[in-house]
RNA sequence: GUCCCCAUCGUCUAGCCCGGCCUAGGACACCGCCCUUUCACGGCGGCAGCACCGGUUCAAAUCCGGUUGGGGACGCCA
């Protein structure tokens, strides 16, 4: 029997044993989630923090729940998280043959041995010990058969699944995270490794793979503790060390229950269509589970490389606060420049129809400054289309309620009027003369200003909240303000009458 | 039902491993005040937590045991 090279290297030492090698795996049953994101950031800030290779391999060996689409979305999220591999992805429907010749020598070695018991048979004996509520282990009964019956079988051609012949015991690990965890044999089933039809279990091929990767560390969610169990049963039978774990924290959803693809589950590129940005969704997500513990939170992703450690992380489950989601988002919107933002901001514009592509780079000026005005006031990129609407469309409703507060009285009419006639009068449309105008004229009629700037506030943009208002009416332009105040002034007319 | 894991403000967390510096720190959210034409931003302040019970110790959020609560795993899924 000749395994493949990198298992007999494995066995006499590797002489790069030190290279730090982690991977993620997912199955492309389903998009990317945040818990799936989140185990990629761990696997990724781990591998560069320490200058290794992350790696992606597809764990594909049910195809009934495999798609391409899926490994593109999978791998379009990881593309928007920033998250470069440097190997993959790889297949594991590929390496079935490698899978079987591993299988072979475990049942070679008599680690391993066929069940002729049919998933129905199973069934019914899990259904049975689950009515009388005993705990369900499968019962050795293809363990117990005699040489003479096994061959029978075979001959007659039954189908036959591998089981991993689960010695007794005790097995233990020291996790990175969990520190040291064990549990009794007996308390795990003799796992199927390889299926009737040849194809390899999810536990098996694991290991086989992560063998022949070469993995140095496993970073993987803890509901995959039980399964590292098995695996490690497994490495043990192939006289293999097993490599490090590191099981990290499950990220819970409001209910408190795990996040994942049955269970209220959404790809991470809903998050960038809600209009976060890459940086932010992952310095949180990060933070979700790991802290650097010096108060900082606010970490740029070369800052997080350097301070990343699996020791580090916190073992409880977190839960995913959307709220602080925003608000971190909002910080690095801040923290942009108006470049980088406006062209993050543009195709949230373009998708509610506020301006076209020929436009957003006619009016560049004119955005940079839009986006600057808003920055302050944005947690996500769609808040700039939304809160921003009317500088580019006015087909606006006027607030109810500013509508009571601003529009209330027949002198607004005769106020608005003649700030027109001032607007009109001035050389230059520039926030300072509007303001100056505005302030002159408030004196002139022996009123505060501010009456009269939320009624031209309202008047101009529908709403009584946003940037300050000479900003906004400098950047509408003249001929806008005038035409917008004039329609305001017909609206109060008609309310009064 | 069996097994595994976890447990600090509502939420994310620091402190825990190596007991005293903890009157338990920071952040989100919330509430006040200041700034201000509004909204935000920013600044200042407030609310709020060591799940419980025992033990060890001069001393426990920190160590040990139990209880309770929460999560996860128990497939010829991954």
């Amino acid at each position: 029997m000749n395994l493949s090279h990198h298992l007999m290297k494995n066995q006499r030492g590797c002489p790069d044993m030190n290279e730090v090698r982690v991977r993620i795996a997912p199955s492309p049953s389903g998009f990317l989630h945040v818990g799936i994101a989140r185990t990629a950031i761990y696997n990724w800030l781990f591998a560069r923090h320490h200058k290794g290779v992350f790696i992606l391999r597809i764990e594909d060996t049910d195809p009934s729940r495999s798609s391409p689409e899926m490994v593109e979305a999978i791998i379009e999220s990881l593309k928007w998280l920033g998250l470069d591999r440097d190997e993959g992805p790889y297949y594991q429907s590929q390496r079935k043959e490698l899978h079987q010749k591993y299988a072979q020598k475990l049942l070679e070695t008599k680690k391993a041995y066929f069940c002729f018991c049919t998933p129905q048979e199973l069934e019914e004996k899990r259904k049975k010990a689950k009515a009388s509520k005993a705990d369900w282990k499968y019962d050795r009964t293809c363990l117990k058969l005699s040489d003479a019956e096994k061959e029978k079988k075979i001959r007659k051609g039954e189908p036959r699944a591998i089981r991993l012949l689960v010695p007794s015991g005790k097995t233990e690990f020291d996790d990175l995270v969990y520190k040291h965890l064990e549990k009794e044999n007996e308390d795990i089933d003799d796992l199927i490794i390889v299926r009737s039809d040849g194809r390899p279990t999810y536990n098996f091929a694991c290991v086989v793979d992560d063998v022949e990767m070469r993995i140095s560390h496993i970073i993987r969610g803890n509901d995959h503790i039980s399964n590292t169990f098995k695996q490690i049963l497994i490495y043990k039978a192939f006289e293999l060390t097993p490599p490090k774990f590191a099981h990290i924290p499950l990220i819970l959803g409001k209910d408190k229950a795990k996040v994942s693809k049955r269970h209220g589950a959404i790809s991470v590129m809903e998050y960038k269509e809600q209009g976060f940005l890459r940086e932010a969704f992952l310095n949180f997500l990060a933070l979700l589970g790991w802290s650097p513990k010096d108060n900082r939170e606010i970490l740029s992703t070369e800052k997080m490389i350097e301070l990343f450690s699996l020791e580090g992380v916190n073992p409880a489950n977190p839960i995913f606060d959307p709220e602080k989601l925003e608000w971190m988002n909002g910080e690095y919107i801040r923290a942009s420049d108006n470049e980088k933002l406006c062209d993050l901001v543009i195709p949230f514009l373009i998708k509610e129809n506020l301006i076209t592509d020929k436009t957003a780079k006619q009016k560049r000026e004119r955005l940079l400054k839009f986006v600057s005005l808003f920055k302050e006031r944005c947690k996500t990129l769609k808040d700039f289309a939304e809160k921003g609407k009317y500088f580019f469309a006015f087909d606006y409703r006027y607030e109810p309620k500013a509508v009571s507060e601003h529009f209330n009285s027949a002198e607004d009419v005769q106020r608005l009027n003649t700030f027109v006639q001032r607007l009109d009068q001035l050389e230059r449309f520039e926030k300072e003369k509007i303001e100056q105008a505005l302030r002159n004229l408030t004196d002139e009629m022996k009123i505060k200003p501010a009456p009269l700037i939320h009624t031209v506030r309202l008047a101009a943009t529908g709403t009584s909240s946003g940037p300050p208002l000479f900003d906004i009416l400098e950047l509408l332009g003249r001929e806008e303000v005038v035409k917008r105040i004039k329609k305001a002034v017909e609206f109060i007319k008609t309310k009064f009458n």
